[in-house]
DNA sequence: ACCTGAACACCGTTCAAGT
DNA sequence: ACCTGAACACCGTTCAAGT
């Protein structure tokens, strides 16, 4: 059984034993759980993946017991604090995605680039601290979940180009989005300086467009 | 002070208080790093990176005060893991770009783009795996040192081109490498059917070709 | 000059007791 | 329906003793 489903059902086990309730009590643990996010990033950006430990939690004002009952462990918790933050990063793609339906190539290249970038780069610190973070099991159906949610809206918006259709779009997508990812992870690796940063990021976006004219059938 | 030379110092402070000693003594030592570093691959494999233990170690035939001669703590032997396996990785990609000295860029790029390939995919087992044990502390420096390695080497192929020059090849060069390297990792991280993985790389040498061309003086 | 393994501090996880 | 924190097993690291 996969990670992933191990945790759903760890939570519908916790959700029989103890049906929702309403009101404040409802609130309170949900106000926990955005409270265990929370010190789980302090303590990640302050101190790093292996200092990350339930002493530093309970400094941070959560303790040990109440961390369990949300998550069945520490892996568990990485594993939701990365599928929280794709989730956002998703949901900018898709946006910008729609925006550029029936643009030129060009622009939708651009757009897509500057959305990934900038959803990667407003919070640059978390960033860089989760892809640390990566989960040991099942760490892959996370990334995959997103590549493809982020694949069905590329897809959708290239198939719009008012300038360009291709062969094998499928290909061509999956390899630009391993592209853009790749690259896009690599520069927050190397800790290159912003100003560098900048330069190979347009550099990305004129590779990713010269790749798609010339894969291209043009109009 | 850095993390790779606190490594270093720390060796150094070993051997000032036993300095090297001669013929088979000598050789023991060699080879029980041989095999601490045969038993970590081979845990890390079998296990993954958090049952990497020292009792796992222990029954892989490595005591734990062996270990802790070699190296000061888990994260320097990580650390040894990953820069031995990058030196070869480096040293391939530097044979291909020798070999390709004054051809034209597209036998470059594809020759590069192979090599890289090749050289991670020949143990895509072990690569996985110590894509995932990066080092918390100054894993920047490891890849930093691996990147300007192949940067030089690249570089120096490039400029021999025979029928291309560049502006700001540095740039160029850089975009290129982040490039190939973030795309390489992305495929490992996402594991795509090898099919599929075969013609993304295809495709990744494609779209580095058409790069090259559209940033370049042509010949 | 190098190896062994018991000892110790600390961390992940559990669970009885509380509200 | 949720929280607390002491208790336990296990892991990283040290160090006295061995060869």
């Amino acid at each position: 059984m996969s990670f992933a489903l191990r945790i759903r059902n760890w939570f519908r086990h916790r959700r029989a034993i103890w049906p929702p309730g309403k009101g404040h009590v409802q609130a309170r643990s949900a106000i926990t759980l955005d409270a265990i996010f929370e010190a789980t990033i302090q303590v990640l950006l302050a101190e790093g993946l292996n200092r990350l430990t339930t002493t530093r939690a309970e400094r941070a004002g959560v303790s040990v017991g109440a961390m369990y009952q949300y998550f069945p462990h520490k892996q568990a918790l990485l594993y939701a604090l990365n599928e929280r933050y794709l989730e956002i990063v998703a949901e900018k793609v898709e946006i910008a995605c729609r925006k550029h339906h029936g643009a030129p190539i060009s622009q939708m290249v651009d757009g897509l680039v500057t959305a990934y970038w900038e959803a990667k780069t407003e919070r640059s610190d978390v960033t860089r601290a989760l892809y640390r973070s990566a989960v040991e099991l099942d760490n892959d159906a996370l990334i995959e979940a997103f590549a493809h949610r982020v694949d069905v809206a590329t897809i959708a918006m290239f198939e719009s180009a008012s300038n360009a259709s291709y062969a094998d779009l499928p290909l061509v997508n999956t390899t630009l989005l391993a592209v853009i990812f790749g690259t896009v992870r690599n520069i927050f690796e190397r800790d290159l300086p912003p100003s560098l940063q900048d330069n190979v990021r347009e550099q990305l976006a004129m590779m990713c467009l010269s790749y798609l004219k010339a894969a291209a059938f043009k109009h």
